[in-house]
DNA sequence: AATGAATGAGGGTTCATTCAT
DNA sequence: GATGAATGAACCCTCATTCAT
């Protein structure tokens, strides 16, 4: 039968993400796929095999890491106190990348279409919270707002470079955030 | 007379870096030695006896590129319009981030002693026009300096990773400084 | 079972080190990692994946040929006709030296642990054959031993350099031996 | 004029062979010929065409060493007491080796002419004092000739290796001689 | 379907030799 | 003729992928 054995395939694809997302959060550890497979107690070829190379495993972790994030910034934006979502759903952010600061790095060079598409829904939320916050009249309008997305969402990935902790991202957020405010 | 050759050595010597150099503005090239040799044309043994290993060159090369910003830094850091200064100085120090954005993500993992003691004085002016900017009331004196500069210095680097043109970072430098000023 | 795949990785190893084993035995062979594979029938990677690298490799060659030699050694070492079992080991250890007399060179500057510690194994041995030969009275008591041993231990190697056959043994073995007689 | 010139390019070639043979004193030393150059203060291209490549270099500067270690073996070939002339001359051969123990290592796998006919040359001393001694009655004559120069010449060797010094060879020189002495 | 050993291209580096200066 | 920088083949090693078991 092919059923059981296909339950196992999904099983070992769950244990080789694991272990790839935690090993993101290890910034000094190689990453191979020997390392991956060690740490899921796999072996090497499994792990390639179920997701087609390397680049589709990393892909999947990084977007599997985001997706939640992704998923709570859809959630805020929806808020009617779109600064103070902003605020959240930024923090949120950065202490993802903070956390896998790894992630990034690891991506460098390789097709990564799940983790592209995410990156640009992250943008979109953080789009609808600027925009609500215009309409709010608590955020600037004199600036395109496709470049403050862009500003914001590359902010997040400096603060995780810095391997910041909590207060380190609390400053950068007060002053992202007041340098948003409409001009007196 | 000893001069002759080294001449020669000199000019290929400024090969490598330029190659090295003009490489790290492209952000999907492998940056092998190999490489860096053929766009030099030179051998590939040539590169790595020059500067005793792809470490030194790529340090090499960054702290080519990033000394003249720092210089430009110390030299703005005694200005009296301290505000308009660090403006001046990141727009130029992004500008440069922007145009070789493969730069700090190529000496990930490296030995570059140079590259390092160049940001710890980019930071050192940073920190001088912060605190001028303070004792003339233009810059917020409710957070952690050291936590500023920081942020500052990892801007710099988010801005790059989007490859951004010069109108992108005049709107980062914007919602920056501005999330600098005093909170009234 | 884990057990099947496992019995070709012990024979590609014993493919290498035969390999190995083998060219130690021709003086004027490279004995470079590729050389070694491409005799094994094995790709270069599997070779140094299979021992850890070179150095261990070659240790490891060494010490295969040496082991049955100390062995015997000790084996020889309870022998209660000292002068006669010392004569038939170091036939034998110089025999081995002869057939792979490239073995000790192609060691040289290199980390070989268990080889080293089986050299020691074999002087001992030697120490308690000339030992029990003075207290029989039948080896000269004029000399320290440790020397004694050094030197025979020396001995062994220069044969080997010679590319001896049998006979040439013999006599080297006859004068050596006579030389350690208690002198009359 | 072509003379002058002439004149630089013999000292120059004793410049590297005198570097080169203080450099097979140093065990541990790379031997390369940058190396040489440095030690010669010369360019590197001058010591490799001084002699028309390393293998050539090094052949010169070990036949240099042996060079008047064979001459006093010719000396002491005439001697009138051969046993003890041989010692002698064994003894100042194992000094020598040991001195330049590096010597025959760095010849290996190398053209090396002029070495190998001194070794023969050595060899043929060695062969006359057995046999004067022979005929003196203070060497054994149950041996094949050949065979004992053979033993003796490769001894030399032994005990360089282990890095010996007076006292070791003095313990060998008296095993030896003991062991060349006729049986009673 | 999973395994993990084998593969082999590609990495940085070394060094005897060559050749423009 | 001397120089010493450039060369490029050869070295050992790593690792994503493949494939016999």
């Amino acid at each position: 039968m092919s059923t059981p054995s296909r339950a196992d395939a999904v099983r070992n694809r769950q244990l080789a993400l694991d272990a790839a997302t935690a090993l993101l959060a290890e910034p000094d550890t190689a990453l191979t796929v020997e390392v991956i497979a060690r740490k899921a107690g796999l072996g090497a070829g499994t792990v390639v095999r179920a997701f087609g190379g390397k680049d589709a495993l990393l892909d999947a972790a990084v977007a599997g890491l985001l997706r939640p994030v992704v998923a709570r910034g859809r959630e805020l934006a929806a808020s009617n106190e779109p600064v103070r979502a902003l605020r959240t759903f930024l923090g949120e952010l950065m202490a993802f990348q903070a956390a896998h600061h790894a992630a990034g790095d690891n991506l460098r060079g390789l097709a990564a279409p799940e983790t592209t598409a995410l990156r640009a829904e992250l943008v979109t939320a953080v789009e609808i919270m600027i925009d609500a916050g215009r309409r709010a009249g608590q955020v600037r309008g004199d600036l395109p707002i496709d470049v403050l997305t862009t500003i914001i969402g590359e902010s997040a990935y400096a603060v995780a470079r810095s391997g910041s902790g909590p207060e380190r991202i609390d400053v950068f957020l007060t002053v992202l955030l007041d340098g948003l405010r409409p001009s007196t």
